[in-house]
DNA sequence: ATTAATTGTAATAATAAATATTACATTACA
DNA sequence: TGTAATGTAATATTTATTATTACAATTAAT
């Protein structure tokens, strides 16, 4: 997998702990990252409904809801890219009775694992991992 | 991720279900991926001692124990390189007092998945994996 | 003994993915 | 009107993954 993650956490981490709305230079200043990089995740997570931004002088990015209603699950499936036990680009010989089916059969195991990982990432709020930070 | 893991398990499963030693250019042939990389990753199973290697003319590959004493984690561990909630390679700013923990706490979270994940994962034999194959 | 099929591994090349950089249009405050 | 910011496209650079070539070592079969 990549940064996505460990970068919208950092993200969220810094809007859930600000009296102010905060600017991507900022940002990127303390993850340490491209600040286009950091508006292009930000661009996301306002698609994903987790953020808002202002426009203009003065502006930036605030949290669009409470933290206490965010979950780490809403977190991750805005990030989610790909198969959390990786994606394989080959395509299996389907003259082989194995190759013919194991995609199906990873795939549903894929689901699974993703399943018990959401639910498990869904115990924990924003607020709750901001408490940590104190 | 890349696609270690459904390489690996793609040959566990035609070790599992094959009655003698199998080639590598055989499993590159069912995978469809290079015979090299195919071999690399039996050298990485072998030393995690899940499967073993008859060498010299008509050698190949089996299965190490049973396939019913062979776990999906066991296999997932063997492949596992990074975290499952991603690594950034940034190095957040140390004078940023969220910068200064966030790895830490990430580490903690990501710690929490992977043995949640590890659990799961656990609860299957590659032997319940491939009777599906029938 | 010799041959041939195979494992094992190193070195390198090619491809793909992630991140960084540059540039600039748009917005809204002062 | 100037300035500080968002938003986004285009491109370059870097890193990671996969493919390829090459060949030494091993062992069964002839």
């Amino acid at each position: 997998m990549n940064g996505r993650f460990p970068i919208a956490m950092h993200i969220m981490t810094l809007l859930c702990t600000a009296d102010e709305v905060l600017s991507s230079d900022y940002m990127a200043g303390s993850i340490n990252v491209n600040p286009v990089l950091v508006r292009k995740e930000l661009s996301n997570l306002i698609k994903h409904r987790l953020i808002k931004s202002q426009q203009g002088k003065n502006g930036g990015y605030l949290l669009n809801r409470p933290a206490a209603d965010i979950s780490l699950a809403g977190i991750y499936q805005a990030v989610r890219s790909g198969a959390i036990l990786g994606q394989a680009k080959n395509q299996p010989n389907p003259a082989c009775p194995i190759g013919r089916q194991i995609n199906a059969h990873l795939n549903t195991l894929e689901a699974d694992i993703e399943q018990t990982m959401l639910n498990k990432l869904g115990n924990t709020t924003l607020a709750a991992f901001c408490k940590k930070f104190e």
